[in-house]
DNA sequence: TGGGATACCATGGGAAACTATGGGAAACAA
DNA sequence: TTGTTTCCCATAGTTTCCCATGGTATCCCA
């Protein structure tokens, strides 16, 4: 699983570190699928379980269906395999810094099957706002439905 | 179950001693899962049980709806799995300390499927207002009702 | 029940391994 | 060539792992 939240820098060849903990949630991958977020100005990250996902909830709609194109095109068609480097980093290109307004910075913040990527003055704002919402939402975490198959994560 | 309460000393490396009844409750587990309480300045933590419950409340929710990433957030992307040594100790990272205010004591409190860690001067007040709670909500302990699934414990 | 032996717990500290990061050289593309 | 990308090496700081120790609780047997 990808859990807690790290700060990274971002140097002049445009790598950063991803953090070792998301590294071994990735049990042994060499590389991570990078997309811009459909709904939010931040990268999402995940392993080859969830790319698999996607994939699977996109072949279920039939292929004419034109939010079939959509989707593959919001996800497969803006995102892209980042492959570590030695050191445990990868390269973040323009296309994917210009849609997070990254620049020398980046704060990876884990969610349990997938990570976001965020500039981190553009993410500070909205941590507030998140904490309160989850307060009012905790609720939900009561174990009262036990219907639903779990989601995948590592 | 997480049962009665212990202090525990930080040293110099941010480590503190899980209590072994504790331990034992999460049965073989090398890990705990920590993070901080969305609505109270202590830390709470849990084993594996734990950790799934809210991994499927989580994925019951729709991939965007608001309070799925505010739940994830607050519990994934603030919290982590601590690894016990070889003695039994967790580190204690200083996000999650300063949450909490810990410093060089902390109280452990077991809540039965989970528990707490608190820096024990800040949970000290709030004890006699517990009890008084407690006093004043005794007759929920009646068995009278017998139709709600019950939270899973260890 | 007493008393000793044993096992376990909490804690301290040193050494090895790993992480994040910088930078150079080789491979590649334009 | 010239600029970019990939690969590799280097390093300081941190984290993890391992061994050691004193104190406490438990067990066992007379």
């Amino acid at each position: 699983m990808f859990l807690s939240s790290h700060e990274s820098g971002v140097d002049a060849k445009k790598r950063v570190s991803v953090p070792a903990s998301f590294r071994k949630a990735l049990s042994g991958e060499d590389s991570v699928f990078l997309w811009p977020s459909i709904d939010k100005p931040c990268l999402e990250g995940g392993g080859g379980a969830l790319v698999g996902q996607f994939q699977r909830a996109i072949s279920r709609l039939k292929p004419l269906d034109p939010r079939r194109e959509a989707l593959s095109f919001a996800i497969f068609g803006r995102g892209r395999h980042a492959r570590f480097d030695e050191g445990g980093r990868i390269v973040l290109e323009a296309d994917l810094t210009s849609h997070a307004g990254i620049a020398d910075k980046v704060r990876f913040v884990g969610l349990g099957d997938r990570f976001q990527i965020w500039a981190p003055e553009v993410h500070q704002p909205r941590s507030d706002s998140l904490l309160r919402l989850a307060l009012d939402s905790g609720d939900l975490l009561d174990p009262f439905i036990e219907d639903a198959e779990p989601a995948v994560m590592r």
